[in-house]
DNA sequence: TATAATGATGAATTCCTTTCATAAAACCGC
DNA sequence: GCGGTTTTATGAAAGGAATTCATCATTATA
């Protein structure tokens, strides 16, 4: 079996010119280097140094084990370096789960200064999930979940990171643009529009209309914030999003925001990780610079 | 260290899901394999597998580990295939020193088959020399040397190839062309055309001008046998080439032979080899090959 | 020719790996 | 939930392979 010990003898060897040489720069005596050699090529069963003079000089065989040598012993050192990144916490992959579509805005925001401090860690969004967030994040599918329903499980915790009111939009020209607030009964007419996610995770169904036993005329997905707004503009449809998101668009787009209720819809976006995990200092430091980052720009 | 064991470990583990299964693939026990990750993990400062339920899963250094032993387990794999190449010896290059520059058209008839018969050996073709052809197979420099002067040395041994004489070659337009046989006498007013070889080295010189104390009245180098041809065809000079070499052109050019003195120029080719260098099976082909090739095609 | 440098070799030793025996944890079927 | 089974972890003991030591042989050097 050809080792890693090999190549590295075969390459002082090579390198130094002499077997003492080699030794010494090993820190093994030149009998170690002699047998192992030796071991070596009754291994092979080839010949890799002959004598010339009192010097060594390389077969064919041991002129191409040098330059095996060479390149794997290059790929040895590398991924001991990139192992101590990982040892050192500097290297690794953060996998962000999130379950609010508004907030990929937001998290661009925080991404960005993270990954010029951590060049080593790679970092991947998902926001779709085989089953849910908070299961992906058990399976560790993910490392991180961004999510306004911190569902409490074994092994998780999650961090609060800003609270923030879900508002209504519509239409500027809308005849209800005027009022501070709307009730589910006003809009029963209405065409929502949505992120497309499952009913149950819709905060406007689940905590506005269902509460109230009624249900907007209509409802279509949309995937884009910004041709969903432009639709709710044109007087297509009504939707309800983050207040900082709606803040981002009143000036740009002929909308107005009401508040969905008497007191509000009011949310708190959480992140959750895994409670036992290896504590990575980037995972710590992500979480920092997200506490850090407010919703509005 | 990271060693090529923990890479087959490493490797095993996450083919086959468990350490039970990965050791039964090694002929290794499970214990083996916990201590040698464990070790491993302790010297990298960072685990690598985690347990989860009764199984492993890696972690971002275990799988940026794995990654790396498929890469560098495969180079091993073939490292050794290629030694083993070595070993049945049908792997290694072979370096062929000439000494006789008009032999390079024989030597292609040589070649070529050989080349079809071990496509993993390669072979390299050297004219130039910085002492001796000798000298350069002495050295190591070459394996080979094809010669018509097999100067004994010791750990050389010459094999004969075949014999040939040197024949004078003149422009078919030239007095003599109606000779049978040329002296020195009769060409002290031409000019000699030889390959670019020093003085001593030309049979011509040495052992048809000089013996008879004269010399021709000029002496130009020229590189190639289809250039030299054409100038001595033009009437521009005299040259001497095997016997065999001329007879290919003799159709071509406007050209006649003669012999050089009473009873010709007799030689005969050699190929040397060193004595005690490890049979290479290639090597025995390779001269048998040659015995078998005539020079003429 | 004496001396220094280098590699080879056999026996003894040391150190690392492996195994064995066993515990602990987790899954499975009932 | 509870044995039975599967899987990993661990400490001590055994085994084996790599290393060293001492020495010889060879070759270059002064």
């Amino acid at each position: 079996m050809l080792e890693r010990a090999h190549l590295a003898i075969i390459h002082e060897v090579h390198r130094l010119g002499t077997l003492t040489a080699a030794a010494r720069a090993l820190n093994l005596s030149q009998s170690a280097l002699s047998h192992a050699i030796r071991r070596l090529e009754q291994q092979a069963g080839t010949a890799l140094l002959y004598k010339h003079g009192r010097r060594l000089r390389f077969t064919e065989a041991g002129h191409y084990l040098c330059g095996v040598a060479e390149r794997l012993l290059a790929q040895f050192d590398h991924a001991e370096t990139i192992l101590g990144a990982f040892a050192a916490g500097r290297k690794g992959s953060l996998r962000i789960g999130v379950e609010c579509h508004p907030c990929h805005r937001w998290l661009v925001r925080v991404v960005s200064p993270f990954l010029a401090r951590w060049p080593e860690v790679d970092i991947d969004i998902r926001r779709e999930f085989q089953f849910s967030g908070i299961a992906a994040l058990m399976q560790h599918d993910i490392d991180m979940l961004i999510t306004p329903d911190p569902l409490g499980a074994a092994g998780l915790c999650f961090t609060p990171l800003f609270g923030y009111e879900m508002v209504l939009v519509i239409s500027r020209s809308h005849p209800l643009a005027t009022q501070q607030m709307a009730r589910p009964a006003d809009l029963t007419e209405e065409i929502l529009l949505s992120y497309p996610v499952k009913d149950e995770r819709l905060d406007i169904l689940s905590l506005f209309f269902t509460p109230a036993q009624c249900r907007p005329r209509g409802h279509k997905h949309v995937e884009d914030t910004e041709i969903l707004l432009r639709m709710v503009a044109a007087g297509r449809g009504i939707s309800a999003i983050p207040d900082w998101l709606a803040a981002e668009y009143l000036n740009e787009l002929p909308l107005s925001t009401l508040r969905l209720g008497e007191d509000g819809l009011q949310k708190q976006l959480y992140i959750g990780r895994r409670d036992k995990d290896r504590p990575a200092p980037f995972i710590d430091c992500f979480l920092e610079m997200a506490k850090d980052t407010k919703p509005a720009p």
